[in-house]
DNA sequence: GTCTATAGACCGATAGAC
DNA sequence: GTCTATCGGTCTATAGAC
């Protein structure tokens, strides 16, 4: 377990020449998006505690008091990745959900299989999914706990009232979504030349949305994987 | 967010006088079984980055160099805790499948039951659950991430070949599996007198299991859920 | 709006005694 | 088998300048 070097998921291009960026003024606003893109990705990666506002700071492109002075402190920090990572879920479901419906033969399955499509494009972007997955083990800390408990109570009232889900398709359609989220975040298509037993379960777990996923894992968002700091 | 005093989650009784505890002389191996259990809890809790040694000794009633005397590393201790869980899950699975089979109208079913029971029972513990998760979340560490890999397959395979079960009972079993380890991660019991939609949604989700879980939820194992340092 | 400097707290690991 | 003491490193957050 030695130092490690980081390696930085610049954001701001800012052309480097060379020495030290000056980091051009930008809007609050606009910084603040930034910050909350390279957090999540870094949150996502190492998780809370493994995580450091050095880390998100220099992903950002700024320097690490300026990320605090932002934000306050590192909770509020995740908090608001994780709002905001709810946020594109939700809106993402109530948009399917609000589209003209295709009166076939199984109404309900063709909403949940475009639901769960949406789920898939959605957690393809590892800062959402991780910032999710780690929310979810953090049920007893009072503030994280509490925002991943109305989150997911949220989606289930969304799917029970305004899809309309009878219970078995809610559980279906949630134990198929937490089953694509373990099976990404251990990564496993990163070894289908090894074992093919992986490719043959991943297969069977996301059924038609499968090359959807190999697509986006190849382009492959991430940090390094220093085995310093994990979470 | 303020320093914050740690509730100790004892084990070795050794009935305090008040003054500091000489912590009696036990064998080696008898001390690593209490650590590592100690462990299993404290790193559930606050995750790997989160958890301290030292908080791994409290637990455990001895000193912080002792903990890490005997396992080298903090990443040692957590890569044992881990493959102890794994072992527990994989052995549970393997006596049952071992069983003799009832000859009823639908044996895979009955197995998948019978798994699936067992499995609840493994995670009402609090320790076991968790650090499944955090290895879950841990995907890209090289060590830790391999070990997530290998023991999902392993499981895979178990169903596959020993089980004998076809492709989509395999999916529903897993994907029934990660449901109840979100849903319990969550703490979604906690909150049942607050929102009816929370214990509708476990009913849904466990189905003839629920009153299982919620007997073990009641007596409840776990650290204080101290804003500090979580994940 | 952004930085440098740094205080203050914590933590993993080592040394060495009993 | 177990502890006390402590070093060296790291991290969040604050102070204050530009």
């Amino acid at each position: 377990m030695t130092t490690t070097s980081e390696p930085e998921t610049s954001a701001t291009g800012a052309a480097s020449t060379g020495a030290a960026q000056p980091t051009e003024r930008i809007p609050a606003a606009e910084r603040r998006e930034q910050i909350l893109a390279a957090a999540s990705v870094v949150f996502g990666e190492r998780g809370y505690s493994g995580a450091t506002t050095d880390q998100v700071a220099k992903a950002a492109g700024i320097s690490q008091p300026y990320v605090v002075r932002m934000f306050g402190t590192k909770e509020n920090l995740f908090l608001e990745v994780l709002a905001r990572a709810l946020e594109r879920l939700i809106t993402s479901f109530r948009l399917i959900i609000a589209e003209p419906r295709e009166h076939g033969p199984d109404e309900v399955g063709d909403l949940a299989a475009r639901l769960g499509a949406a789920y898939v494009d959605l957690i393809e972007d590892r800062g959402i999914l991780l910032s999710l997955m780690q929310a979810f083990i953090s049920g007893n800390n009072p503030v994280v706990g509490a925002k991943a408990r109305a989150g997911f109570l949220e989606i289930y009232r969304m799917l029970r009232d305004e899809a309309g889900f009878p219970p078995d398709t809610i559980r279906e359609f949630l134990a198929d979504g937490m089953l694509f989220n373990t099976l990404l975040a251990i990564r496993l298509p990163d070894i289908f030349d090894d074992d093919p037993a992986a490719e043959e379960l991943m297969r069977y777990a996301f059924r038609g949305k499968l090359d959807v996923v190999l697509g986006a894992t190849a382009a492959g968002n991430a940090l390094d994987s220093s085995p310093k700091d994990r979470t």
